[in-house]
RNA sequence: GCCGCUUUAGCUCAGCUGGUAGAGCACCUCAUUCGUAAUGAGGGGGUCACAGGUUCGAGUCCUGUAAGCGGCACCA
């Protein structure tokens, strides 16, 4: 007998080899009915599966979010069968369930086409409908390895050899179909359900490495329910409307050509953005003890053969030669700038942490396939700097830093997406006992900032260091590495940076290399989706219109004009001969977060009336009165934050 | 870089099986002075991404190149 203790907390006794759905009958005949899945002390299980004992014991229905993900998965398994059904010859992979949806990699030598992906889908539905009774199945190893190569699945028969001898070999088995898969599956292919559609198709290489094939890859959504996969639509719809290219250019900010590959063309309105955004980071850095330097854009070879970089990058870089012969390298990064600025004159340990920042525009010769409008660029700037400090100050740095990086990305109204630590690579330098020590660190004072779990990326950190990477999401979902720290104890040793310290000895500091925005461009893109385009007082590049009813009032609309932008703000005056009508449109289209109407009443009584983006009231104020409250609204958060803390000294 | 798709007016897009380019918005001109999301009339604007080829004839078919888009790989 095994005991299994339901979610209610009551034990109840079943024979051994009962298996989900038994216990479910035994329940209610609707709950067999509406059962998908077993969890059995956290793991999933097959509904027919003998349970292999006693535990924490849900059925889990369509509604749970574990179902879905089973879901998914299965729908990539119908798909391979359906691609295997229409495309024979062609050799499946793996088709896991991934965020909204799954995909699956198929080997086959022609292409598939777009049109294709209508037939697959309807072949999809012609299995769920058959209603195949969806089998687990223990192999042996060796048998396995037979039959999958017997029927041509090379790829299949390399997964099983490449298993530790250990696991249990499972075969999925459809009708006549069968898949090599670890599972759980639902009961049967109907309970997959509609709610499907193929999305995308996509070249992905085998096992992750461009060295070996490149697979066909067909990216589909899947959902419990029609509505669901419609909601999922418009969602991706909406979405797409944020893209900040889109924006970009209706918004004037921005725009690339040929010329330029992966460089910004910034118009005047996107350069308003840029620069509240760097001069906001600016005053960010300052108060928090940073120093800002400039350095070189292009220097000699040497010095990054010496950094190290030409060997791992220089193919990475853009090179020019002089008419003298010199070997230069346009800087793909700030470090070795800095560390020369570092290195001139003595320091002493009195000047650690000294925290060096750089807006540096930086250029890598990044390839084709990578650049993605202004996330990922081949010429760049970088809110830079580098902490140069003490083993013992590691910690007590990289906290500030969070807290730093936290509160800007509050002022942008971001949330934080993830935060990972990417671990020592294979190719790296310094010795194993640095890397332990530079990786708990960082783990540890990370732990201690960051209020969120840190997903660990084994193989992933830099050459010189582990790296914490602080990552936003894109308008479509997409995450991007943002902010990060990456802790550098080689850096100082190659470029022979040195302090004195306390005891007169010459000793290597460590470097810091961090960043908040990573790249101002990539930073200011997902604000830009972020707010799609209808920014806060603060970031609007344009944050009033003034505008008029008629010409009579041209005169004082010049007049509050002028006033308006005294007071600092970013003012625009709209006096075309157009009805209200059509001027109000423009400028809630254009997403202007003020309009100042100016009609013969608002001049007579030297008043405005506001309108405010996403509203359609409409608040009178004197001049004087719009223009306290609009300039205090305007300022950044963190002057808004030393406004208010004057008031409360004054006022105390 | 790799796989797939796309490229027609400033923007968004239409142009069936090859017969010599179109809409809406925007722009310009004129009229209109109208109180909170489109006033009317008129006008200008395209080497159909680029380079070859097939054809009597190519935006349309073929080949190549480039850029963009979606993935993959890469990301100091």
């Amino acid at each position: 007998m095994i005991d299994l203790i339901f979610p209610d907390g009551s034990v109840r006794q079943f024979d051994e080899g009962v298996s989900g759905r038994d216990v479910a009958a035994s329940i209610a005949k609707s709950l067999e009915k509406r059962a998908l899945l077993i969890k059995l002390d956290g793991a999933l299980l097959d509904l027919d599966r003998p349970l292999p004992g006693g535990g924490k014991f849900e059925i889990l229905t369509r509604e749970s979010p574990e179902a879905l993900e089973v879901i998914r998965h299965d729908a990539s398994h119908i798909m391979a069968e359906a691609v295997q059904d229409l495309f024979p010859g062609t050799q499946v992979t793996i088709g896991p369930a991934i965020e909204d949806g799954f995909y699956y990699d198929f080997a086959r030598e022609t292409p598939f086409s777009l049109d294709d992906l209508a037939s697959i889908e309807k072949r999809m539905g012609e299995i769920v409908d058959r209603d195949e009774k969806i089998v687990r199945e223990v192999w042996d190893r060796e048998t396995a390895i037979a039959h999958f190569k017997a029927i041509g699945e090379a790829y299949k028969a390399e997964i099983i050899t490449d298993l530790p001898d250990t696991e249990t070999i499972t075969v999925y088995r459809q009708g006549a179909w069968k898949d090599l898969c670890l599972g759980p599956h639902l009961p049967s292919t109907r309970h997959v359900g509609k709610a499907f559609k193929l999305t995308k198709l996509a070249g992905a290489y085998w096992r992750g490495d461009h060295r070996n094939a490149q697979l066909q890859r067909i990216y589909g959504t899947a959902w419990a329910s029609e509505a669901d996969l419609a909601a999922h639509l418009t969602r991706i719809e909406e979405a797409e409307r944020r893209d900040h290219r889109k924006i970009g250019r209706a918004m004037d900010l921005f725009h690339l050509q040929e010329e330029a590959k992966g460089m910004i063309f910034w118009h005047a309105q996107g350069w308003t953005l840029y620069r509240t955004v760097e001069n906001y980071m600016r005053r960010r850095l300052d108060a928090d003890g940073y120093v800002e330097v400039k350095a070189p854009q292009i220097m000699d070879r040497g010095l990054w053969e010496k950094s190290g970089h030409w060997e791992k990058f220089g193919q990475n870089m853009f090179t020019c030669e002089s008419a003298e012969g010199e070997e230069l390298a346009v800087k793909p990064m700030n470090c070795p700038g800095h560390v020369q600025i570092f290195n001139f004159g003595q320091k002493s340990y009195r000047d650690l942490p000294l925290r060096m920042a750089e807006f540096g525009a930086c250029h890598r010769y990044e390839p084709s396939g990578a650049l993605h409008g202004i996330m990922r660029l081949r010429a760049f700037t970088q809110d830079d700097a580098h902490i140069f400090c003490r083993e013992d100050q590691i910690e007590e740095e990289t906290t500030r830093f969070v807290r730093l990086l936290n509160s800007v990305y509050a002022d942008f109204g971001l949330e934080l997406h993830s935060v990972k630590l990417a671990l020592r690579p294979d190719l790296r330098a310094g010795t194993d006992e640095v890397w332990d020590i530079a990786e708990q660190k960082l783990d540890r004072a990370a732990r201690q900032a960051v209020n969120m779990p840190i997903e660990h990326l084994p193989g992933e950190g830099a050459f010189y260091g582990p790296k914490l990477e602080f990552h936003l999401r894109d308008a479509i979902g997409r995450t991007w590495q943002c902010g990060t720290l990456q802790l550098d104890f080689v850096l100082p040793e190659r470029l022979d940076a040195e302090y004195v310290a306390e005891d007169g000895s010459k000793q290597k500091p460590v470097m810091l290399h961090r960043a908040i925005c990573g790249s101002m461009e990539r930073f200011i893109g997902v604000m830009i989706e972020n707010y799609a385009g209808a920014f806060p007082l603060w970031l609007a590049p344009t944050q009033v219109v003034v505008t008029t009813i008629t010409s009579d009032a041209d005169d004082y609309a010049r007049q509050v004009v002028n006033a308006l932008k005294a007071a600092g703000l970013r003012v625009e005056i709209d006096l075309r001969n157009e009805k209200i009508n059509y001027k109000i449109r423009e400028h809630s289209l254009a997403k202007t977060p003020v309009i100042a109407v100016v009609g013969r009443r608002e001049a007579e009584e030297g008043k405005l009336a506001l309108r405010r983006f996403g509203s359609d009231g409409q608040t009178i104020l004197t001049l004087d009165e719009a223009i306290s409250a609009l300039s205090l609204e305007a300022l950044a958060p963190d002057a808004a934050r030393a406004v208010k803390a004057k008031g409360e000294v004054a006022g105390a």
